[in-house]
DNA sequence: TCTGGGGTCCTAGGACCC
DNA sequence: TCTGGGGTCCTAGGACCC
């Protein structure tokens, strides 16, 4: 076998296949021959098509009311998305990464950079890749696909070309320039990652319609004409690296909480109970990256599709006197600010919660001028998330009350397979 | 009836100062 | 009274990602 010596930047981008609709199907082995679809939160929109689905022309994101007679149609599966699920899958998935590669970067619920830089592999890159793929199969049950390159908007790209060309057995190796050039003139120039919608339409005024087109563009030119990221963009995918790897999880800057609700919400004890749950849930995250928070918005809104009556929305923030993570601090702050914004009268579709500028529980600690968060008030916060943990909902304010006709619709749900001891799938 | 949620980064423009 | 430019900081909004 030959030695591979990458003594150059090598990433490789391991991306599950059709993920929440893979984590579905594991636990369903009956469906196995039979297309499968997972919807957005409150069962809105088509959100993950397994391989059947896609073949009868689903639309990734449509509207699930609107496709409901071609889905019964063809007897598709259909699941409400089941975050606990994929996220426990997820995590099983980065494990046995981290034991196939030195150095991981979680990207995102189903990806995950590897830097391979510096490596000598007793194996070519694609058997290292088909390693990695064989092994997640073995153990878990998902099919990966493997992109490598010299970039990490190349190895996205060879990720991208690997499910789309089944000749390539799901694992594509770009670091070799010359394979590259073929690769590159096939792919639309909107599937290169930093390229959206509106990029796209840009760059094609230009006569730039392929990724080979946007590599051979003139990087200064670019970065005159759109931005710095673009110019970024144009040296990764001439093999030039400028981003890195990013082992370490950042905390948030940002933490939002927000729901379109089930019914629409007329009454402002409704909305109340609303904010209050999604306070609880963004103080629940702000605690377990230890931050607190010191500003807070709050926004309401009704529909953007409703016909009949016209549009509103309204947003308000405010500063905290001291920065917190006790829930009970933000949900009063936020009572005040729907105060501010609540209008009887429209139906709301939505509504929100944002925490922002966030700072680190230790740093305040140690602050002369701003007093840190009571002992008391971080111990009952903590006691609270644990039982929480144990069990979901079993501690909340008051405030929130239990099942408003608000409340997600979650009308396709699968058990929680995983995370659940009462759900566990039985083998019969 | 029914159209997701949660993030990041960059830029443009205004306010303000020297 | 008239004139100028450069710098910083902040915010809102846009574009992108999954």
């Amino acid at each position: 076998m030959p030695v591979t010596l990458t003594t150059k930047r090598c990433f490789a981008l391991v991306d599950c296949n059709n993920f929440y609709a893979s984590c579905e199907r594991l636990f369903r082995p009956d469906l196995k021959q039979k297309p499968l679809v997972v919807l957005s939160n409150n069962d809105g929109c088509i959100i993950a098509r397994c391989a059947l689905a896609k073949q009868l022309s689903i639309p990734m994101g449509a509207p699930f009311h609107q496709m409901k007679a071609l889905l019964k149609q063809h007897q598709v599966a259909v699941f409400s998305s089941n975050y606990a699920l994929y996220g426990d899958l997820s995590n099983r998935v980065m494990q046995t990464l981290e034991q196939l590669a030195p150095k991981v970067e979680i990207y995102s619920i189903d990806e995950a950079f590897l830097e391979l830089s510096g490596l000598d592999f007793c194996q070519n890159l694609t058997d290292f890749g088909q390693q990695v793929r064989s092994t997640i199969y073995q153990q878990l049950g998902l099919p990966v696909c493997v992109g490598i390159a010299p970039s990490k908007t190349l190895a996205k790209l060879a990720n991208y070309a690997a499910k789309k060309y089944p000749q390539f057995e799901g694992v594509l190796d770009l670091t070799e320039p010359h394979k590259r050039l073929h690769i590159l003139a096939r792919t639309p120039v909107q599937e290169v990652w930093g390229v959206g919608r509106k990029l796209a339409e840009r760059l094609q005024a230009m006569n730039i319609d392929t990724a080979l087109q946007l590599a051979r563009a003139c990087p200064q030119q670019i970065r005159k004409k759109f931005s710095v990221v673009l110019a970024r963009t144009v040296n990764e995918l001439n093999g030039i690296a400028c981003l890195t790897l990013d082992e370490v999880q950042e905390p948030k800057q940002q933490i939002i909480s927000s729901r379109s609700f089930g019914q629409r919400v007329k009454a402002k004890a409704e909305m109340q109970q609303a904010i209050t749950l999604y306070i609880s849930r963004a103080a629940e995250k702000l605690r377990a990256q230890h931050s607190l928070a010191r500003q807070l918005s709050v926004f309401i809104r009704s529909s953007r599709f409703e016909q009949k009556s016209r549009f509103f929305g309204d947003q308000a923030s405010l500063e905290l006197e001291s920065p917190s993570n006790d829930s009970r601090v933000l949900q009063q702050a936020a009572m005040q600010l729907l105060d501010r914004i609540w209008r009887d009268g429209p139906a709301y579709a939505k509504a929100g919660v944002v925490l922002s500028d966030l700072c680190a529980v230790q740093g305040l600690q140690n602050s002369l001028f701003t007093p840190p968060p009571s002992e008391r008030s971080q111990r009952l916060m903590a006691t609270i998330d644990q039982l929480n943990q144990k069990h979901r909902g079993s501690v909340f304010i008051a405030r929130q009350g239990r099942d408003g006709n608000w409340q997600m619709q979650q009308q396709f749900l699968s058990p929680a397979y995983t995370t659940r001891w009462d759900q566990l799938p039985e083998v019969c």
